[in-house]
DNA sequence: TTAGTATATTAGTTATTACTTATATACTAA
DNA sequence: TTAGTATATAAGTAATAACTAATATACTAA
């Protein structure tokens, strides 16, 4: 499949810290680079870079505010996504920390 | 979070096409490999290590039947990633195609 | 045993991504 | 204008991921 570009841009994107952390940020709405950029782990160079990233990917938007560079998510159903991989996530923690139990069980 | 380093592994493990294609197959139910590889654009080599990135990310899990390797997904809530995923793209090919329809009306 | 099949693993190479440093651009205010 | 602030972009390097070719392992059947 062709669309297959596109889901394997987006599936990149969010696979790093740096942008995952952006994301979260810009959950709370629109921000400008200068609110963003002093929680995140990064400079400043590469931090835009990783904008960049996520503008490409087709998540992320800009637009310019007087000096500043506003980001905003494109789309909010980002955030479900990242949810229900946490979610999924989380049932694999469950799901080994019930194997140990049995483990335990039968020691 | 730490936790992060998890979800990661997983957005890198869904960011690569034979992955995505295998993980279709999959769906289907466990397969062995010598099932998967003729739907693969892949060499034999090459395909056993995605089946090994898949399977680092928790994704995948394998057993052996005989002189076959069986895999399976282990969490079917991937599946649901997936579509998710799928739907944000075709959420954002919509609203292209509404924004090109009012430009060919204002022209 | 031996040969054959199925598949993983290793080592080497190439391609891609991330990071760093330096510089460029856009804007604002003096 | 000029200086300062905010941020992007470019170029080079380092780190990681993908691929290829060769080999190893596990199993099966003769």
């Amino acid at each position: 499949m062709e669309r297959d570009v596109f889901l394997i841009e987006m599936y990149k994107a969010l696979g790093h810290p740096i942008r995952l952390d952006i994301l979260r940020i810009l959950k709370e709405g629109p921000r400008c680079v200068c609110d963003i950029l002093p929680g995140l782990d990064s400079e400043q160079s590469n931090a835009s870079q990783h904008f960049t990233v996520l503008k490409n990917a087709g998540i992320l938007k800009r637009y310019r505010k007087g000096s500043q560079m506003m980001y905003e998510v494109i789309d909010p159903m980002i955030y479900q996504l990242i949810s229900l991989s946490e979610e999924i996530l989380i049932h694999r923690l469950d799901r080994t920390r019930e194997a140990l139990t049995r483990e335990v069980a039968h020691e």
